[in-house]
RNA sequence: CGGGGUGUAGCGUAGCCCGGUCAUCGCGCCUGCUUUGGGAGCAGGAGGUCGCAGGUUCGAAUCCUGCCACCCCGACCA
């Protein structure tokens, strides 16, 4: 199989489905719009939730699962979320099968089987959970709930790309109640916050925080914050979201809690996620012509050795000097991985931990042993050099951390470099024609002029971001009075 | 659901218009030897209901009909 992937400039998308599968990071399966997530790709995803975990888990939040299964009479309480989502719901409508009378070998659905109430495959759970949060919640003593899920969720898409939409995907989601607006807006944006900390400092992905729209916004939400990545195509990504739900599902769901002052109220909400579309982001943001590019803290190898050698001996002097390495590096929390396989030359492992993204590589062969060196090669510049041994460990560690924080620095150069304010409409259509990337324009406010303005050129507003001193001017398409300049894009 | 396209070995493909030793080639896989500082070479070998079902024909991967699947462009989409 030729290895060489297609590189970006001739078709992007072509690019980026094959490096998912070439990199080993997923594949299509056989189901409709679902993918498979091969081990090397779940390995990374796995990285991620750890990280996620963990800051949820610093800010108070703990874990806890509900029902696949949502009752659709549950399902279909909360008015605007079911309507947001009902055009990309599967349904459970029965509950057997039986042998097909007409062909032994096949089976059909048992007409005698069918459910009461219908069961929908949750496209998120704000519905259950609300519906079991009702239980739970009779005092403001029993305020604030912090609990987020890690599962799976279905979304019937007409059109799916791996990791970037599929049918089915993995996400968090995090549900939380709170006795006042301002405590529940307060913890939409701490997890917006935190969502851009995990991006830029852990996914090495620079992002811009900000609203949605009203027509973009959750269905089911009163204010929607999200993050917005920009990808190398000049592409918008939201990465992840986090949203006020108000008093809406609590309303739906008539869930009341007694206050300190004998009164009665409905609960305040937040609700957020973010999914394996993070893959997605990933790849887009670092990936190169040689494939993966992945920042050390999400590479499930940070470093690879690879021996070069002729005959038994050879090898067995390198391995020596590699074992040692190795178990220095493992010791200081390095992940590494020694290949030395036989049946591979070097050349191929090199270009195959490229297509990786493994962020170093060693090699070593009978003339680095000879001057007590190794050759240290950089994924992210693809740059060689010779290394002493001495001091090796310590060398690595920094150039890992380096490698981190440059990938940051390359993308976010890219995004300011792709982020152009425009004045007028022309200039907004030949900038997204020509350039692609963010627009920074200013917008009356209205739908109807962000639904034309998409309708015209397929950019839509990413989000109004949240900057501190924001500047008044006259809309770029209706020349009406505009608070502020907001983000434009062609988007995933 | 509209418009276009494609289905041949694990993957990528030739052949189809013009029916007849055409099932082609590359990668990968297996065995052996030689190799190993940027995707190894040679030799031998395994592997195919030509998407499925009908039809036309002496004969179908090739022509006809129906179905299925996938891809692209729309529509849809947090």
């Amino acid at each position: 199989m030729g290895k060489k992937l297609t590189t970006r400039s001739e078709d992007y998308s072509k690019w980026y489905n094959e490096l998912v599968v070439k990199a080993d990071l997923a594949e299509n399966s056989a189901v409709r719009g679902c993918m498979v997530i091969k081990p090397y790709g779940y390995a990374i995803w796995e990285k991620m939730q750890a990280e996620l975990d963990k800051m949820f888990k610093a800010t108070g939040h703990q874990n806890a699962y509900f029902p696949l299964f949502v009752p659709k009479s549950l399902f279909e309480a909360e008015e605007k979320n079911a309507e947001g989502f009902a055009k990309e719901c599967a349904v459970v409508t029965h509950y057997r099968l039986k042998t097909d009378p007409q062909d032994d070998s096949k089976l059909i659905v048992d007409p005698e089987a069918q459910l009461e109430e219908e069961l929908v495959v949750r496209p998120t759970s704000e519905a259950i959970i609300w519906n079991t949060y009702k239980n739970w919640i009779q005092s403001y003593r029993d305020l604030p709930i912090l609990i987020n899920q890690w599962a799976n969720v279905v979304r019937w898409e007409m059109r799916t790309r791996l990791f970037l939409r599929t049918a089915e995907f993995l996400w968090q989601e995090g549900h939380t109640a709170h006795a006042t607006k301002e405590e529940a807006l307060e913890e939409t944006k701490l997890i917006n916050g935190l969502y851009a900390d995990f991006a830029e400092n852990f996914m090495a992905i620079p992002v811009v925080q900000g609203i949605k729209s009203e027509s973009e916004r959750f269905a089911g939400a009163e204010e929607t914050y999200c993050i917005e990545a920009l990808m190398q195509d000049g592409k918008a990504l939201q990465a992840g979201t986090s949203h006020f739900l108000g008093q809406n599902f609590a309303k739906a769901f008539d869930v009341k809690f007694a206050t300190q002052s004998g009164g009665l109220e409905h609960v305040w909400a937040s609700s957020w996620g973010v999914s394996t579309r993070l893959m997605g982001a990933l790849i887009m943001t670092h990936s190169d012509d040689n494939g993966l590019v992945l920042p050390p803290n999400l590479a499930p190898i940070q470093l690879v050795i690879i021996p070069i050698y002729k005959g038994v001996e050879q090898l067995e002097a390198i391995s020596e000097v590699a074992h040692k390495i190795k178990s220095e590096l493992i010791a200081e929390g390095i992940s590494v991985k020694y290949d030395d396989r036989d049946n591979f030359k070097p050349g191929y492992k090199f270009n195959d931990y490229e297509l990786k993204g493994v962020p170093l590589r060693i090699a070593i062969g009978p003339r680095d042993l000879e001057h007590q060196v190794v050759e240290l090669a950089r994924r992210d510049t693809l740059e060689k050099k010779s290394v002493s041994m001495e001091g090796l460990t310590a060398y690595i560690k920094t150039t890992l951390d380096e490698i981190q924080t440059d990938l940051f620095s390359k993308a976010l150069r890219f995004r300011e470099d792709h982020i152009t304010e425009v004045e007028t409409f022309d200039e907004f259509q030949s900038v997204l024609s020509e350039k692609g990337g963010f627009i920074l324009a200013h917008w009356d406010g209205s739908a109807q002029t962000e639904e034309e303005i998409k309708k015209k050129t397929k950019a839509t507003i990413r989000c109004i971001p949240i900057i501190d001193n924001p500047v008044a001017g006259k809309c770029v398409y209706s020349g009406k009075p505009s608070s502020q300049r907001v983000l434009f894009a062609k988007a995933y």
